[in-house]
DNA sequence: TTTAGCACTCTCTCCGTGAGAGTGCTAACC
DNA sequence: GGTTAGCACTCTCACGGAGAGAGTGCTAAA
């Protein structure tokens, strides 16, 4: 399923004036300003046979050409110049991962904001599983007078927290409690904390069992659901873009991207593919957002990982989408390592 | 400035009939659907009289009436009937306060969402300022073999965490260190703990000078920045509504809203007004929102207070809004001082 | 095999027209 | 004097045809 040297030449012509411009390419622009040596009507035989073979579509009879969905796959698999993000992106993202922040997952959120951000489309992260996590420590504290909060904190570094409330308890008692949890409970993956606390809390009869019981709640939740580790950017940049003028359209998109699950479903299909992903159009195999595009990875926390990544229209700036998925990429799984 | 009875009653059905239906309303529709007893000739020149005096605009000459910023400002402090939510949606409100919520940045996203999902516009919170909250307590606890996490529990629930680097402190030196902090900082409000602690700083002369001047670094960044303590819901809700088919329109809101210290500037104008404020059109005075509406209310936790609010169109049903935001008020003060 | 030429197709924009909605005014009515 | 019916007038919106423009496919020549 390869094509000679002219005919990659014109697809790629084709899908980049494309992605430049957002309207259909007619023989004359690739002639004039691909220099391929040869006259429109030559590019015109050359269109008609990608017609042909399926690389290009026609929105009607007599106007240019748009890739197919098979043009947009060949061209990423085997046409797609390496790009580099400019020194300014670069740095900008580096300055992210410079910055100290307060927790996790404002991190990831801003993380979010940038990825949207420097490509101008709409950046997505699915934050690590916590199935396969183990924390490292768990602490009661006293937080008024009946009140006490709880934390926890992962080996990789998430750290969560949870008042409970609790009759009258000293500080040396929630000392004492703390370290009855940590003991026993340090090591063991999330999800089978909570059962292996449960059990503590049978052998538990002193007057604790309510505190107990309280964080075994706790540690039961705390398994981020896949709705709470999904953030999505703002969707402001696809408001710019041509093929969204038409709002419902738009509206389709955003809520099937707000739709819980959706995205997570998208992500865990077949993964085996190389790193970027790149989900084209119908390849998502959804039909709300069978005419977008996706670009995403996935980054290492630990035992772990999540996924970044990018949706945006299927003209859109491919290369780009996966150095900036790839660098990303890079740099979360070093973040999420280092604190190990 | 008052209306005589039957122009007020003329005015009240041409604003309802516009919320409902957001196209131009006219004398016929108005006789017939509002049994005010006249014919729709008379109606005609009650709304002649109305748009003398500024109550009601004409997109164009020969179509019906619109209300004016000073119509739509009559109506809801005159003429509004005060509406209550649903069985369902208080139940749904209620719903929200009564789950244990991780911490009160989660709290307040899912608030929200709430909010934006039951009034079907975009909700938003502008939560507490950390000014003059003073903490609880503040404790160091071994993370890894060079990190510690610092928790700072707030007089109001808030738990902030931070990571901090360390060389190798145990874990009795890291408790004296907390409980030196502790000692000397309970009780300082936020605008002065960093001083405070930088004060403390100086005396310590000790090995952990490193540690604790991170510890500085972040309480001077604690005091969320109003960026940060603004949460927007989705604006998915916008896109349903006649007067957004305007991408252009629905863009310049959007960025607005997502511009740092736009709503705030807002907000803080002039707040001697009644609960909830409303702000009808310009009287926003910000040209990008010129012409859609907010309903806010302030609710108090300690000694500070957030907002929490409703931006929607011009025509946006006030009178739910209105029912909302004071539950959401109520609910939420109720919320930061049950901890206290 | 490539290219020039040309007829053809399809879209998009720009009117002009007619229907529909609603108004303002006038004159009659209670 | 306030209210109403009647009617001409205005403005929008939807529809449709015409013309320009862009681009194609095909044919015949280089």
């Amino acid at each position: 399923m390869t094509l000679d040297d002219r005919k990659a030449r014109v697809l790629r012509a084709v899908v980049e004036e494309y992605i430049e411009t957002g309207l259909p390419v007619g023989s004359r622009v690739i002639a004039k300003r691909y220099r391929l040596g040869v006259s429109p009507a030559t590019i015109r035989n050359e269109m008609a046979d990608l017609e042909d073979t399926g690389y290009l579509d026609k929105p009607h009879t007599s106007s240019g050409r748009v890739p197919s969905d098979r043009g947009y796959r060949f061209y990423v698999d085997e046409l797609m110049p390496k790009k580099k993000l400019t020194a300014g992106e670069s740095r900008a993202i580096e300055a992210l991962f410079r910055t100290k922040m307060r927790d996790v997952v404002s991190f990831l959120r801003e993380a979010v904001r940038l990825v949207s951000e420097t490509s101008n489309y709409l950046g997505f992260v699915l934050g690590p599983d916590c199935e396969s996590v183990t924390f490292r420590s768990i602490h009661l504290l006293p937080a008024s007078s009946d009140k006490a909060l709880l934390v926890l904190i992962t080996d990789i570094g998430f750290v969560e927290t949870c008042l409970i409330e609790m009759s009258e308890v000293s500080n040396e008692e929630l000392r004492a409690i703390s370290e009855t949890l940590s003991r026993n409970l340090t090591g063991v993956t999330m999800d089978r904390i909570a059962d292996k606390a449960y059990s503590l809390l049978k052998e538990e009869t002193s007057r604790y069992a309510m505190i107990v019981e309280q964080v075994v709640e706790f540690l039961k939740s705390v398994t981020l659901s896949d709705s709470e580790r999904l953030y999505v950017g703002s969707p402001v940049n696809l408001l710019n873009l041509p093929e969204f003028r038409d709002v419902e359209r738009l509206k389709g998109v955003i809520s099937a991207i707000e739709t819980n699950g959706m995205i997570q479903t998208l992500l865990s299909k077949s993964d085996d593919e190389t790193n970027p992903t790149i989900r084209i159009g119908a390849e998502n195999e959804s039909e709300s957002i069978k005419d977008i595009s996706m670009v995403y990875g996935t980054f290492s926390a630990g035992r772990t990982e999540g996924k970044i990544g990018i949706l945006g229209p299927k003209r859109m700036d491919y290369s780009k989408a996966v150095a900036i998925v790839s660098m990303f990429e890079d740099k979360l799984t070093g973040y999420f390592s280092k604190g190990r």
